[in-house]
DNA sequence: CTATTGCTTACCATTATAGTAAACAATATC
DNA sequence: GATATTGTTTACTATAATGGTAAGCAATAG
């Protein structure tokens, strides 16, 4: 039913939980699952995968923590789709055309090729910053 | 991994068979799943499932077929879409916020919504007549 | 040394997806 | 009206993706 990956909204919720407090600050793991509503044992993985594709600097032992890797106004919510999903691709259409068995002329490459498109523009034009300005608006209205 | 739906692709795939012949004219099934390579018992239920939605016009028995129901300028591929999965819908967040633990402010609803939004306007504004020209272009350079 | 924090691996249950098969219903034609 | 041809419907299966859990490992501040 194309939804998205609870994964990648976990890993976009712990990331504005990190852009809503100042830069530089380490929050525990602890903290953001319990404000983010993040299932311990997902949210572990989670981290992992933003820190190896190094969205967030990771601190173990006491008063450890994770932060943000870069300012909010510079990461993308594309960024973290990749680091948790890889690159989109609504369609193997779209990377392998040549493997297509309706060859040069399928017409789903071209109907897939847009749609996934506007898709990855809005999600390279989503900042960090972006969305927490959003949440913050919403709070004081 | 987010990926377009095969009964979906395949809808489009019978529609865009259809809008390839002057407007009017039945083609079978059979024809139909030969060109786009279609598996048959799947066509079968697509093709029900597009009559449904007054999609297309069926003809049972010898010299029957199926015909589009309007002309190619007026059918979207946002129509075939949801005839095959219902409206899009990629977050239950964006359904019912008053469901979402983390209420009023919740910021993926902001950030999904966005996407969802984009992907809407996009399949709206893609036309079976846009697509079969795409089609012809690619063929004849 | 130890408690606290993040890291890694392996696993499980459920659902969605892709596809198949077979019997059924309508109808043009002879 | 018999029959072949077409679309319709239902039930089923196998595989993969998703969402989630658990337990042990590794680093480190005090």
């Amino acid at each position: 039913m194309m939804r998205i990956n609870r994964r990648t909204d976990y890993a976009v919720r712990i990331m504005l939980a990190l852009a809503e407090h100042p830069y530089g600050e380490r929050l525990s793991t602890k903290t953001i699952r319990e404000t983010m509503l993040v299932p311990k044992a997902f949210l572990e993985r989670i981290v992992a995968e933003l820190s190896k594709a190094s969205l967030i600097k990771t601190y173990p032992g006491p008063n450890g923590g994770i932060m943000l890797f870069q300012t909010p106004e510079t990461i993308t919510v594309r960024q973290i789709w990749e680091a948790i999903e890889g690159p989109l691709l609504i369609s193997d259409c779209l990377q392998t055309p040549e493997e297509c068995p309706l060859h040069e002329n399928c017409p789903m490459r071209s109907c897939w090729g847009k749609l996934q498109k506007v898709m990855l523009d809005e999600l390279t034009a989503m900042t960090l910053s972006d969305l927490s300005l959003e949440v913050r608006k919403k709070q004081f209205i």
